[in-house]
DNA sequence: TATCCGTGGAG
DNA sequence: TCTCCAAGGAT
């Protein structure tokens, strides 16, 4: 394995295959002399947080349109930053993001720091988003490790050790490939070649750069790498919610705590969520509440979510116990996060029924 | 180190 | 239907 050899294969392979990104600078225009808006990149890194390309793109344009600037983007009111990513999980991810534009602004003078240190210690921006931006952004030679490089590097190498214990191998051999030169294309190039060629199934060799050096393409092992240790199995977790409607349209939510699942995302009253029964739990309001036919049904991460519905129309006067009113015109689904998305859809609209 | 934290698409 | 997975971070 020559280093130097590699980075250049990979670096020609991207010149001429790279993907077109919003929030990218082209390798052309790079050599042209154009800059990457720190700003962008970090947006894009956060958002990119286990988190598809495809998933990205319509946020990611709606995002710089509403704030373009960081500034911006720290002036905004957190309820419309939460109400504008819902959809797109991992809320944490959004709470500091408001908190890093705050500090960047207040602290930095808008600028984002040109250093990986100054990075890493900012909200929301961990190891691989410091190397991210540092080399992206500001083209520094930072080892850039994200679930591309390492799949990728676990192939080429042949390692055999499952992840998470092999991250640190996989760090230091993603260390000895990164060059000195045009450190940010070459970030980008690998997680393209993870994308696009070197991909979890079905890697496509006959047409990777790196084809003639690849050990477990050789060894025909591709496919079974990056080997991985066992996952836990999902419990499911059951629960119960109201959704209270007011004759003018209103409808009777809350915000939850910053803290834990779907935290600070706004969402309808209801039961905790546990094994087991459904936990009883009390309407936020009296009323007439009955329970819809049907149930909700939604993963996360780590458990299955069943979910019994209660609706009531409440009286123009209630004044709820739990939670609060929003008006119809400032209340839309698409504010909400999925799970609670879905339960308004089955509030309103009828369950389907057997015969269509 | 292990667990918690979303979502939608692919196969 | 079900499992896996995508540019991870915080605790």
């Amino acid at each position: 394995m020559c280093e130097t050899a590699e980075a250049a294969s990979l670096l020609a392979w991207y010149d001429a295959h790279a993907r077109v990104l919003p929030w990218r600078v082209s390798p052309s225009d790079r050599k042209a002399g154009v800059a990457p808006d720190p700003y962008r990149v970090w947006l894009s890194e956060i958002m990119l947080q286990q988190t598809t390309v495809a998933a990205v793109r319509d946020y990611f344009t709606r995002f710089t349109a509403l704030w373009p600037t960081v500034e911006a983007l720290a002036a905004a009111p957190d309820e419309q930053v939460m109400a504008e990513w819902a959809g797109l999980g991992y809320y944490a991810r959004a709470r500091n993001l408001l908190k890093c534009a705050r500090v960047v602004t207040e602290e930095y003078g808008g600028r984002f720091p040109a250093d990986h240190a100054a990075l890493l210690s900012l909200p929301g921006i961990g190891p691989y988003t410091a190397g991210a931006i540092a080399a992206i952004a500001f083209d520094l030679p930072e080892v850039v490790v994200d679930g591309n490089v390492e799949r990728v590097m676990s192939r080429i190498f042949r390692v055999e050790t499952p992840l998470p214990a092999a991250k640190p191998e996989l760090t230091a051999l993603a260390r000895s490939l990164t060059p000195a030169q045009r450190p940010g294309d070459y970030a980008q190039a690998v997680m393209d070649l993870g994308a696009t060629i070197c991909t979890p199934r079905n890697p496509a060799c006959g047409i990777c750069p790196w084809r003639e050096a690849c050990r477990a393409r050789k060894d025909t092992v591709q496919a079974e790498l990056p080997r991985k240790s066992p996952r836990k199995a999902k419990p499911t977790r059951h629960g119960m919610i109201f959704i209270g409607r007011r004759s003018d349209g209103a409808v009777l939510v809350e915000r939850r705590p910053d803290k834990g699942l779907l935290g600070g995302t706004l969402g309808w009253p209801g039961s905790d969520w546990q094994e087991g029964a459904a936990p009883k739990a009390l309407p936020p309001a009296a009323g007439d509440w009955r329970e819809l036919p049907g149930e909700v049904r939604h993963t996360f991460t780590h458990f299955h979510l069943v979910l019994r519905v209660l609706v009531a129309d409440l009286p123009q006067g209630t004044v709820p116990e739990r939670g609060y009113f929003l008006e119809k015109s400032a209340f839309s689904p698409s504010d909400m996060p999925t799970a609670m998305r879905k339960a308004h859809d089955l509030a309103v609209r009828p369950a389907p029924t057997a015969s269509g």
